[in-house]
RNA sequence: GAUUCCGUAGCUCAGCUGGUAGAGCAAUACACUUUUAAUGUAUGGGUCCUGGGUUCGAAUCCCAGCGGGAUCACCA
């Protein structure tokens, strides 16, 4: 970023000043009326032609093309693209032409949002086309866009340097509508959620973001500080302690778009702020939750793409319900030979080293069957499928299983080799949940940095007593990345963290006039690179006094040279 | 955090073993009444990411830094 403008802005700023001269206000504070948009027109002009007249219409100019005095330009509305046909004499019927000739040809530029009345009709060559009456100047745009073109679905010089695309945003939903689509589609995924979980009688709430103890996942926090309390306090990295104290409140199904935030790596598929939705559901199991994340699932594909079936990169996804379900035991042995189900921990790490993974004296049972799962089972799970039953070492918030020693009853559901939701019958044993805490904490003095801390307030509203409950966690990043076929979640997500942007530090127009330089050589020493004083200072002085003869020639300057003494005061 | 690739005009990109910085689009000027990414002619536009080094000479080679991508580690 930088304050040194370009060629191009420069003559933008004054097209601005002669707008302004000529009595035409470039930022109007007045609403400008519209009628129709781009698509309406595009499908609907030729049915229905007649609905057609004196309409209103308003969008960025993205291109002209100017034939004396007759013109073509598109107009850009949130809609997409319609071309509009300026013809001089209709567009000034009197004798003065300067909205045309002076306004229209000179001094608007693409990107310029205008707003054009006038009569669709189709020209000669097809194409269907806004005949204009009127044109007004909405709002000057004094950056000029990146330009796009495209033409029988081949895109032309097309803006895809993902730093530019990330960092300005606002540009690349500009030219790029494909970019637009997507966000659409991922607020449709959040939208069939809401009216899934609504019709069946969920309610919406919302929870702390700051909290000051981070529970509900393993994970590393970030820190804040209350000054007020003089305390410290987390975000959030996950909102499931507080969704079940509601529970235990009354409500028997609450669910919330959690923003977790996590002191982590980033890469695509991890940015430090994510979205989860969770819900929790009194008086039903994780069998039921099965049931009801198939139905949901399929419902959101169907709302999204208007089918069950999505294309992730070479494969097709099916999400229509019912999905496989498999223990994790079960896909271990399917996947490695091994049977770990009735194995101790060193057992298991014996099998680790048979298969070539890794292991520490920090991993406890858990963590190991874990880690064989993530590197020998994970991946292969392409269709929906529901991994069930894990060992009660690695779910401190699980209720135990039924009918199977040592495990809980939890599923994860992996998609396209990835975990894409977590759920299980709810602990609700306070007694069994102050047991499990202390267990993590055992965890933690062994090393392992991702056990939970324990909740005690949360541990009281157990007490209270929580009815039997079911919950989950979907990761709605990572979902709308499947629906939507992007591979990265920086594609996915309007604004993704990046490391600030550098402000290339500059003098300004009064630093200049303290150190006594004029302003019409401002723009001198600015070309010469002498963009702060420090630099100025730093410059030998009596180089600096002979370019600005050589630049007032090169910039065609009409303006006398300074003295040798008067330039020599500028370096003091 | 590690490895690796990249950084040249407003945008998309060339620029070979070091020898005066290029193209298309955009911009500016003129001409032109229906063009389909794209009318014609002419013109202007550069801290070659930054700072060192090697060299008679660096966009190019070397070192360090900054920013980004990819892969890996951590994680959802």
């Amino acid at each position: 970023m930088s304050n040194i403008l370009s060629e191009q802005e420069i003559l933008r700023r004054e097209a601005l000043s002669q707008l302004i001269s000529l009595g035409i206000d470039p930022y109007p504070a007045e609403a400008f009326e519209v009628n129709a948009n781009a698509k309406d027109i595009s499908e609907n002009y030729e049915r229905d032609k007649l609905n057609y007249k004196n309409i209103s219409i308003a969008g960025r100019m993205m291109s002209r093309r100017v034939m004396g005095n007759a013109s073509f330009i598109e107009l850009q509305d949130a809609t997409g693209r319609v071309q509009v046909y300026l013809k001089r004499d209709d567009l000034c019927p009197t004798d003065d032409k300067t909205l045309y000739n002076t306004v229209f040809k000179k001094l608007l530029d693409i990107g310029d949002f205008i707003g054009i009345r006038g009569d669709v009709f189709t020209t000669q060559t097809g194409t269907i086309s806004i005949h204009a009456t009127e044109l007004k100047v909405l709002a000057k745009s004094l950056k000029p866009l990146p330009i796009v073109k495209e033409a029988d679905g081949k895109v032309f010089d097309a803006v895809t340097d993902p730093e530019f695309r990330y960092r300005q945003r606002y540009v690349d939903l500009v030219v790029n509508p494909h970019v637009r689509e997507t966000f659409t589609k991922v607020t449709k995924i959040k939208s069939a959620i809401r009216s899934f979980l609504d019709e069946q009688g969920a309610l919406e709430v919302d929870t702390p973001v700051l909290q000051s103890i981070p529970g509900g996942a393993a994970a590393r926090p970030f820190t804040t500080h209350h000054n007020a309390l003089d305390i410290p306090l987390y975000l959030r990295i996950a909102n499931e302690l507080y969704l079940k104290r509601l529970i235990v409140g009354g409500y028997d199904w609450v669910y919330e778009f959690s923003r977790n935030f996590r002191n982590e790596g980033m890469d695509r598929t991890h940015n430090p702020e994510f979205t989860v939705l969770e819900f929790y559901v009194a008086y039903k199991d994780y069998l039921w939750m099965m049931d009801t994340t198939e139905q949901l699932f399929e419902r959101v594909a169907l709302a999204t793409n208007g089918r069950t079936t999505v294309q992730v990169g070479n494969k097709e996804i099916n999400f229509a319900a019912p999905y496989k379900r498999i223990s994790i035991y079960d896909a271990i042995k399917e996947h490695t030979g091994f049977d770990v189900s009735s194995l101790n921990e060193d057992g298991l790490r014996e099998v680790c080293v048979k298969l070539n993974i890794p292991v520490d004296t920090s991993m406890g049972k858990g963590k190991l069957i874990d880690e064989i799962f993530g590197e020998k089972c994970e991946h292969h799970y392409i269709q929906p499928t529901f991994i069930i039953d894990y060992p009660v070492e690695m779910s401190p918030l699980t209720k135990k299983h039924r009918s199977k020693e040592g495990l809980v009853e939890r599923f994860e559901l992996m998609v396209n080799g990835k975990e894409l939701a977590n759920a299980y019958t709810e602990l609700n044993d306070p007694i069994d949940q102050l047991q499990r805490f202390e267990d993590q904490l055992k965890l933690m003095e062994r090393g392992d940095d991702e056990a939970m801390f324990i909740d005690y307030d949360f541990l009281r509203a157990l007490e209270y007593g929580m009815p039997p409950t079911s919950g989950i966690g979907i990761g709605i990043d990572r979902l709308a990345m499947l629906m939507t076929n992007q591979v990265s979640i920086q594609d996915v997500l309007f604004f993704p963290q990046m490391r600030p942007e550098k402000v290339i530090k500059s003098a300004s127009i009064t630093d200049y006039e303290a150190q006594g330089v004029p302003a019409a050589w401002i723009p001198v020493l600015q070309k010469m690179g002498l963009n702060t004083i420090e630099a100025l200072k730093a410059a030998n002085p009596n180089k600096v006094f002979n370019d600005l003869g050589g630049m007032r020639k090169k910039m065609k300057l009409e303006i006398n040279m300074p003295s040798k003494e008067e330039v020599m005061a500028w370096f003091e």
